[in-house]
Formats: structure tokens, C-alpha cells, sequence
DNA sequence: TAATATTTTTAGGTAAGTCTAAAAATTATT
DNA sequence: AATAATTTTTAGACTTACCTAAAAATATTA
């Protein structure tokens, strides 16, 4: 049986929950993300378990399956794809593609994600630096992080960004984030993710998510 | 309010109904299209009734208002352009494209659509030879119009084909259908839209819609 | 550890889009 | 024109994916 859109979308979610956590994923975080109320969370991950695509118990929260983390990385992967199609092929900015890119992941033919695959060069990564699974859900290792992926209190070193505007870049410039710069999260804010960080053992500084994003670090 | 996937397929299965008729549409022949069963049809044209989007009188058909024919117009765009895509740029063959751009044409984004219409050079026709809306809902005169959309009883000229896989081409040989040639429909069959055609007024010949469909006409 | 706060689940309800079965309207046939 | 056949609509029901409000479980704090 086909999985629906809604289906897709939570698969997507616990995925990215559990990729900066080993922890279950908690149904509050879940609704947080899908928009949902957490009500309506129960209500799929007890049906998401009935399929198998989950390991959930009442009250101790969730992780996908090993056929679940299939399906997942399956839909990251076109997310991913399709993302840089719009971006390299399509002349969109890397922050436009987001939305767009939720739409196109639900195309369901293995056929044309392959052949969107070979079109665009077999690219790694998408236009954020995030890796794109290959058609095995392989992640391949690309030797660096994005820096809001990065656990709190582990140093790395910045090798990289994900995207390459001048306003972006001048933004680093502003921030004393180089190439080579020795880099440790202190916190996280929930609130907007902003990301208070240290940069060459100087007193921290606080950068919005936006911006952890694209700036790849290796540890 | 968006327009969900449900009434985009009903919108797009109204006007191609309404291109070869200029009669009401009938409630079991959108039925037949949409694989619903009647009941779900009358049911959606109420709500669509309610909408703007046709004019509808209980038991005496359907027909698109102008706005309705304006929102199936821009389904019919995304769909054709996404098929050229395919064709042209992903390499699957004219008749494998459908089932996918029957997906693609719900994606939401004008911009998207606009970019990818520039990034296919502006086609004025889909690979099947149907013509494609511009953004302003015009459809653009080819000069020719596929064989499956004659209307019965008027003669044309074959003046192209809207593919040349070598095996169609070789079809059109053993049936006699040659550049120039003169063809009036006689008959089109309701079960599998097959049309009986009268080929330079030599007894009628039987072909298929697939034929028909890849046949361009100039009258 | 008892009380309080938070999180999660249950129970019951809604809207969209479909269905079946039966009734009503229209069309065709004798 | 009456009857029969066909088409269309109505009525009532189902599923998916959501919701709110209240109850239950878990976590936190005094």
C-alpha cells in the first residue's frame, strides 16, 4: 500500500529528530514540527506502529524501525535531490527551495528520482551541505558537519560553507567565523535554535540557526 | 483557499471533456475519467457549483465558468510542461511520462512553473503535440491539431506526427497515413476511443487512440 | 514523598472525499 | 403516451487525518 503524504511527512520528522539525538523522540516534539497538536501525534504513531515502521510504547516516545529508517532516508533522498535541481537547474536561491522541495519529495517513481540523480551529476550533498542518502539509503560521509548538527561541547574546526553569497559571507566575515576557525556550541536556544558558540576560545557569541546551517565544520 | 488534488483532477477532467464537446458534460462521463463512482460526482459538483468554478443545474450537466476554465488551464499548463520535461531533459519516452506529470502538475509554485517553462525554451507543445497554455491561459494556435481531437465529420491533412519512435513510424507505413494525406473521422468508439478513419476516401480503417493521439492534422 | 506541573493519551467530534443502495428524474422504446 | 431503461441524485456510512477537552501517566519541585 502506498504511503500517504501525512504518512511521508512524519517519517521525514522523527528521521531528522533522531539524526542530533540518540534519545526516543517525544510526541510534543513531534507535533511541534509537523504543526500538529500532540493528540493527533498519538493517533499516527500508533498507526505508523501497527505498520511496522516505528518502535513505539505509550508514554516512552519513539524511533523508526529499521524498514522505517528505509523509507525515510528514501524521502530525504528526493527531498534532497529535488532541492538541487532547483537550485543548480532551475537558478532558485538555496533559501527558497524549502518549501517547494516539500512538494515535489511525495512524486512517487523510483524511475525519475534515479534519472534526476544521473541529470544532475550524482551530487552529495543539496545546496545546505546536508548529505543525500544513495539509492540504498546510504548516507555518504562527507568528513564534515553542519554546524548546527554539531553536539554541544565537541570542537571542530570550520572547513567549509554550504552556500556561497556575498551576504552570507560577509556576514561571516563580520563574526570572525574563517576557514580553519576552532568552533564549540555552548547551547542551543530553543526558541529560534540561535546558536551561542565559541569561536578560538573567545567569549561566546550568539548566531541564528540560519547561519549554523550553513557553516560545515569537521571535528 | 487552495484547491486540493481532488478538484484539480475534476477541473483538468472537465475541460478535456469540454475540448471535444460543446455540450454540457455529463455526470457519468467525468465519473468514467475520474474512476469515482457517479454519486462521488455529483457530489463534488455541488461543491465545486458553490465554488464558482462550473455551473451546474441538477441532472443537466456541467460546464466550466470562466474562472473554472482559467484554473484548468493553469493545471493543463503545469501538466504539459512538466511532460517536455521529461521527455526532453529526464529522457523517458513520450509514453511512459503521463502517470508521473499527472503528479507534478499539483505542485504549487508559480515561480517554479515559470522558471521551468524558461528552462524548456518556451515549448508551444507538449511531446504528444497538444499545445501548451501560456501564463495568461491562451492556448497557442499550432496551425495543426492532433487527429484525436477532430471533430467528426470534417476533413484535414496529415501534416506531422507529435513523435517518431521508429516502431509508430513503421505503423503509420502499413496503415497508409502519409504526409498529405486526407482523413475524415467517421466514428470514434466510447469503450477504447478507437476511431474508425477514412484515409483519402478509401474504405474506413480501424485505429487506435494511441495513433490518433500521435497524428497531426491541419484542416 | 506529596503536591504540582507537564506531557501524553483517550474519548468523542469534524471535514473531505469516497462508497453502496435506493429514490427520483430523464430518456428511450414500444 | 405509457412503460421500461438509463442516468443522476439523495441518504446514510466509511476512512483518513485532523481537532478539543478531559483523563491518565510521568516528571518536577517543594
Amino acid at each position: 500500500m502506498a504511503i500517504s503524504f501525512a504518512e511521508e511527512n512524519y517519517l521525514k520528522i522523527i528521521f531528522r529528530l533522531s539524526e542530533s539525538t540518540k534519545e526516543d523522540i517525544s510526541t510534543n516534539a513531534i507535533a511541534e514540527l509537523t504543526q500538529n497538536k500532540a493528540a493527533s501525534v498519538t493517533d499516527m504513531l500508533r498507526k505508523m506502529s501497527e505498520k511496522g515502521w516505528v518502535n513505539y510504547q505509550k508514554y516512552q516516545g519513539v524511533r523508526l524501525s529499521s524498514l522505517g529508517e528505509k523509507l525515510a532516508l528514501d524521502i530525504v533522498r528526493k527531498h534532497r535531490l529535488w532541492e538541487v535541481f532547483l537550485v543548480k537547474k532551475m537558478g532558485f536561491n538555496w533559501d527558497e527551495v524549502h518549501e517547494i522541495a516539500e512538494q515535489l519529495e511525495h512524486i512517487e517513481s523510483e524511475e525519475l528520482i534515479d534519472k534526476l540523480d544521473a541529470f544532475l551529476d550524482y551530487p552529495r550533498s543539496d545546496p545546505h551541505g546536508d548529505p543525500i542518502p544513495n539509492k540504498d539509503g546510504i548516507l555518504p560521509q562527507l568528513g564534515y558537519v553542519s554546524l548546527a548538527n554539531m553536539p554541544i561541547g565537541k570542537a571542530g574546526n570550520l572547513v567549509g560553507v554550504a552556500q556561497d553569497s556575498a551576504v552570507f559571507l560577509q556576514l561571516l566575515t563580520k563574526l570572525n567565523l574563517r576557514l580553519g576557525a576552532t568552533l564549540e556550541i555552548i547551547e542551543i536556544n530553543a526558541f529560534d535554535l540561535s546558536v551561542s558558540l565559541r569561536i578560538d576560545n573567545n567569549p561566546p557569541v550568539l548566531i541564528s540557526h540560519e547561519v549554523a546551517k550553513n557553516v560545515l565544520v569537521k571535528r
